[in-house]
DNA sequence: TATGAATGAGGCTTCATTCAT
DNA sequence: AATGAATGAAGCCTCATTCAT
């Protein structure tokens, strides 16, 4: 009696109780912390995060996180690496083989605006990183070098458009990813605030094929060759 | 027994010996505690935000927000009230009368451009308040009201336009909102990161500039009457 | 916008919008700002209670409280002579007039049982008061004073008894009273954890009487002359 | 920059020194902080109680006793429960076999009387949970399944009584407690207004003795056959 | 590789009280 | 006689982190 429960020892003791005790995995522990924490990151920010949350949502302990992460910094840094890598894979599966650019860049589009829908995880990883100045990813070689190949797709389909003569020359690839990047993921990140300021749900399936479609038709024009 | 100086009490002397002092000015004191909040709510968020630099930093004490603002949260929630409310008055000065359509979207998205772009302090808010899914924004009558009428500009515009048969018809004014919105926000909310990626200042006044009317472009182009 | 509305100032402005600002009237005020507290101790004991809440149910304000009582031990001190005041004051109405020395006793004993049960505010000041050890009531003459009579009551009943030889002699009328008081006591006093525990609701009327009758008949049995 | 020594240091450092740190024995630092809580809160009351004053106290530090106990009122309620678990516990001890009935009776109130005596911390505790309405003992079942034994005693020595016929039937033994308790347990929990009113002093042995005979008769007489 | 126990610093909030009018 | 604004001290609690095993 008088074994006051805390929140911290619960955990420990659902654990014992559930038999959690896994066996010596080392991966598998590091990759468990790890998404564990992505998810805690994305949802609360990095210092809303509580390490003591992340820990019991784990299979294993709080002090694991820093024997394989070193501070809460170091995890946050390989959450967000996480993040980006996660996204990166993720758009490798692009297929635009065969495609002519008008139905290339249209694929490009409506892939982009899906996929970051799919990984709002990864939308708000990137708000919070901004929200830091982006000094995190500044320290991370890994994220910018998974982010060169980043705009090859879009550069890929501009140039054969314009040699095919049906977009016009003289835009910056660059410019184009960054607009793409900036409808597709102004949809995701800002979602919460406009859908409650203007009150329609911009989540809405139907709503999203309308702004997926105004997306595609906006770069569409954009590029497109002015009538003669 | 010396006399114990804390650093606190310390600070405080010196506002008064440097006669910074406004005693018994609630709506000063108040006005000030909110400046200094707003800056820092926007500058570390609403977790990474410290009441206590926050009060250091006014011309009170730490007591002081207590008594106006009740607790953190409602700091916070006025902080958030007072950044719509200062770049919703801001808008109202917008003047379009007299401009052909053209002009007025032209003008109106290089308006919503710049000043996105002057208030960085707002977007960072915006960006805070959808990482906690908007829920404070919810919890404020203030802001609902405050921005009713942020789509009227370009829904008059909008509606002259077709009317004057060079815009298309069939567009959804709150739509071409969002996508003004969104390429305006990006520009400032994901600078660090886009930067850092691309290593290319996205801040830099030419490169503004090119994204600028690049923007307006967009627009013109989304609602210009398909050639026949 | 943006005005916070804490607790504190929402006090105010209900009182100032029901137009509450009565006519200058010091007795009153006191009285009102004393009832309140009084409340408010036996509620929550000294540290428990809280300035602020008895002022917010105060007619007046905190400043008033200051002024009248000087700071919060003078307030809990009123307090408590007003509940021992306003308890002395009930029993003097007991009227054991040409009654008999059994007859007496028994009306006294029943009295004292409803009329602590009537007064339950005053037996949690003093409880309160007596987890102070007393130190309180120590500095008061005035509660001293009104409690020199207490005893009267039963001292008188007891030598009649005992003249009348209906009671047997050797007893000390003090630790007569002490008797009745601790069962008269107790039954408020402890009622929230005896009833908890025996899982019994000592505070229904059936019970209440059946433990008034055993108390009487405790002191009448008490008091007996012991069969020749 | 000198070695800034705050107070709270001093002490842990002191404590180190004297090698009264007993560093990983969770069952003693736990026990440890339980005893000085229960002295704290039973001196002090729930509210009056300081972490700081505790934990000061302690061989350990703040920090631990929310490693321990949660929060304030979990400590609170630990300290309650280990009150009635050692006065439970010491009543345990009450050996009558081989008594009669009366002498049975007699021998417990002593013990209870005595016992109550001394177990001041336990009777102020008691006080205090009364005061806060039971609402901590109500949610403690450690303590509901401690106290069911509670009137086993003296529900025994009752009937043995009555089977003699030497006590009158038709008494309820959870009455007989009630009033056991009331005698005993107002002895201690009122000794400090009662002495300092009557300006005598209850606590003193002989006034202590002639309170328990007292008491003993009482309940003898009460609970005695009706002369035929 | 893993863990439960322990910690210091600092976070938010509340309290009784006083000041200026 | 009365008030709204202001305050310093201290209260409770949480955080990331390290120690001992």
């Amino acid at each position: 009696m008088g074994e006051q429960m805390t929140a911290e020892k619960a955990v420990r003791r659902r654990k014992r109780d559930e038999g959690v005790t896994r066996a010596q995995d080392p991966e598998g522990t590091r990759r468990n912390i790890l998404e564990v924490a992505s998810r805690e990151f994305a949802l609360n920010g990095l210092s809303g995060a509580r390490i003591d949350e992340i820990a019991a949502q784990t299979r294993s302990s709080k002090r694991m996180i820093y024997y394989y992460f070193g501070d809460k910094d170091g995890l946050y840094l390989a959450a967000l690496e996480n993040a980006y890598s996660q996204v990166r894979e993720g758009e490798a599966k692009l297929d635009i083989e065969g495609l002519s650019p008008v139905q290339a860049l249209s694929k490009l589009v409506e892939f982009t605006f899906d996929h970051h829908h799919r990984h709002e995880e990864f939308i708000r990883m990137v708000m919070i990183e901004n929200i830091h100045h982006g000094q995190y990813l500044e320290q991370s070689k890994a994220i910018r070098d998974l982010n060169v190949t980043a705009i090859d797709h879009i550069a890929r389909i501009y140039s054969r458009g314009v040699e095919d003569g049906v977009f016009r020359s003289g835009l910056d690839p660059v410019e184009l990813h960054w607009q793409v990047s900036a409808l597709c993921f102004f949809n995701v990140s800002n979602r919460a605030t406009f859908s409650k300021i203007f009150g329609r749900d911009f989540g809405a399936a139907a709503q999203l094929q309308r702004l997926k479609q105004n997306t595609v038709e906006m770069l569409l024009r954009f590029v497109a060759k002015d009538a003669p």
